[in-house]
DNA sequence: AATTTTTACGCAAACGTTATAGTTGTTTTA
DNA sequence: TAAAACAACTATAACGTTTGCGTAAAAATT
């Protein structure tokens, strides 16, 4: 069955005028005498006319859409970041259409092509873990293609960048676990590959070098799909168990990695903070409601997409060639809750 | 600036050969010689040659596309639901184009309008809690484009509809309340125009009845914005705190609801399920490391996406109208925690 | 009244692709 | 050996819009 929808030639003949004559009408052309293009909107109005945005973007050769790619948007990080992109792309006339990569590089390369086939006027993205080669983006980029980076950013390809204090971020939560007298801090992270993970790592060593204690690297652990793999972290997390010492707190380096954690001490019936304390990268609105609430490392994640939304739009609006690109870093925020402070569980 | 990219008349003037045997060597014609299949075919990849999306749907008719529409993606429910309409929708060799109505009246109508300017081939959408008036929906099914309905129907409208047993999921719910000892069940629920709000509130009110429970009309509480407007759900919340007898559980019917109703106790200091016991439809999961533990309605999310997107291929590959349509109900899970149970906190 | 200007419209080409209908030159068939 | 069949290509017309150019009629200027 078909979409049949009426077009500029269906209201062309209706009216006796030209298929010309309507184009511009529906357009405003000074052109075009008030009385037709009444004539013409009315009509356009009264029978639902919706110009085929085909046709338009073959003519045109834009597409006033911005294609963006994250990891899940069952994230609260990515949903929210999502709608900074949708707040910016919206107030600019622009539309977004939204793609996951369930962290595959399959499946973001298949996203990637499905977004410029949609003919996409730029691309926001935040790679996926399993990425390593970030060629099919380079190919784009040179082929003309605008590209803006957030979160997940490639340092292989020149552009503008958006992301968070990660190493601060890191600093700040092993800072505060060590000020709460834990001292064997274990730290999950994601893909050894990532930008986000080697950020997370520098803060959290750089805390407990300046601090004098010691990098144990067996307390440091890598997931390679970022918490999308149970298994993967029920593996991390029993290895860390079993370890002598064992870790008295844990810092987790992304969203799904911290509550997948939480998840797993509870099964295991590991007290948090007692047993265990927990810190982690999150931006989960049901931190407050956790049991224990939980110590979170917030991330500004709709301004990130706000910015990177507005950088992106002004390259693809720039006349000439943008070869100048920033690499915006914005602040992350520590909320102490239960998780992480040792006297009385709330 | 400008995404320039190669075009089947330039490796046709390339090649020496015209545009039409270029594009039959592209689509592997049998008329054109291997020969030829081979040099167009190498020269293209060599040259990272794409057709363009625009073109070929403007030519085909049909964009291999669907659109979606739900109220926010950062609900583990919907983006539940988009999972498995993505993955039904790619095993068929389709995309999908999530748009979110943030529950506004005024967003479904642009973003469906977006998604109609974006050639898509068929719709799903769940309609806002703030829509009243499909007239929208309906004009564009009459223009022959297909719909499916989920989650949140509108009997306006004849289509395929998958929907769980939403009232089947309340009245285990509140016959759960009921057996464990509660006596004065609250129910806050959406929009009183909302077709889940009906179902919801009949299965509250069935189990009520045939306990021989009376109905009390304050212990219902509708939310016109689903929970997404806190001071709206506060003030519901308030409102039953004040009454006497003061419930002792509350039951609550969406995702959004139930986990902001949770935090809003959780402020007041109001101890689950001690003070009241908490009971909703929600598919987050964190429901087992909430404090406490979250007695939750789950519903087959993937499994309802991935249906009404069948059922959405189904209409659009049709051959001729369908006018016969199905409407499914799946069922609804009960997870008893301890939210609910009034002997021990876990 | 003859001219220039303005108004309001139509024609036709283009965007990149595909499908239909030719057009060659070669090979098979009766 | 003329006719038919075939192989391998090209020309052309769409798909729905937009736009520069052309043009008739009306209005304004000499």
């Amino acid at each position: 069955m078909n979409f049949e929808a009426i077009t500029i030639r269906d209201i062309a003949k209706e009216l006796h005028l030209s298929v010309s004559t309507v184009s511009k009408a529906l357009r405003d052309s000074y052109e075009i005498s008030e009385k037709t293009k009444k004539l013409v909107l009315e009509y356009a109005q009264k029978n639902n006319y919706r110009p085929n945005p085909m046709a338009q973007s073959l003519k045109r050769g834009h597409s006033k859409s911005i294609g963006i790619v994250v990891s899940s948007i069952d994230n609260q990080f990515f949903s929210q970041v999502i709608n900074g992109m949708e707040s910016e792309a919206y107030s600019q006339g622009y539309n977004v259409i939204i793609t996951q990569s369930h962290e595959s590089y399959n499946l973001e390369v298949q996203n990637v092509g499905h977004l410029i086939h949609r003919a996409i006027d730029g691309l926001l993205i935040s790679i996926a873990t399993e990425t390593h080669d970030v060629e099919h983006l380079k190919k784009l980029q040179a082929q003309g293609l605008p590209i803006v980076f957030f979160d997940r950013v490639s340092n292989q390809i020149d552009t503008h960048k958006v992301i968070v204090d990660n190493s601060g971020g890191s600093y700040q939560a092993t800072t505060h676990l060590l000020d709460s007298g834990f001292k064997n801090i274990a730290h999950i992270t994601s893909s050894v590959t990532s930008s986000v993970t080697h950020q997370r790592l520098d803060g959290y060593t750089k805390a407990l070098i300046e601090r004098g204690v010691g990098i144990n690297e067996q307390y440091i652990k890598y997931c390679l799909h970022g918490g999308l793999d149970l298994n993967e972290l029920q593996q991390a997390v029993d290895e860390l168990l079993a370890l002598d010492p064992r870790p008295d707190a844990i810092l987790t380096a992304s969203d799904r990695i911290t509550t997948s954690t939480m998840t797993l001490l509870h099964k295991k019936n590991i007290r948090i903070p007692e047993d265990i304390a927990l810190v982690g990268f999150t931006n989960t609105v049901l931190a407050d409601v956790l049991n224990p609430s939980l110590t979170s490392i917030h991330q500004p994640a709709f301004e990130i997409g706000r910015k990177a939304t507005e950088m992106l739009l002004s390259i693809i609006n720039s006349k000439r060639p943008v070869t100048e690109f920033e690499n915006v870093i914005l602040p992350t925020e520590l909320f102490i809750r239960s998780s992480s402070v040792k006297e009385a569980k709330a």
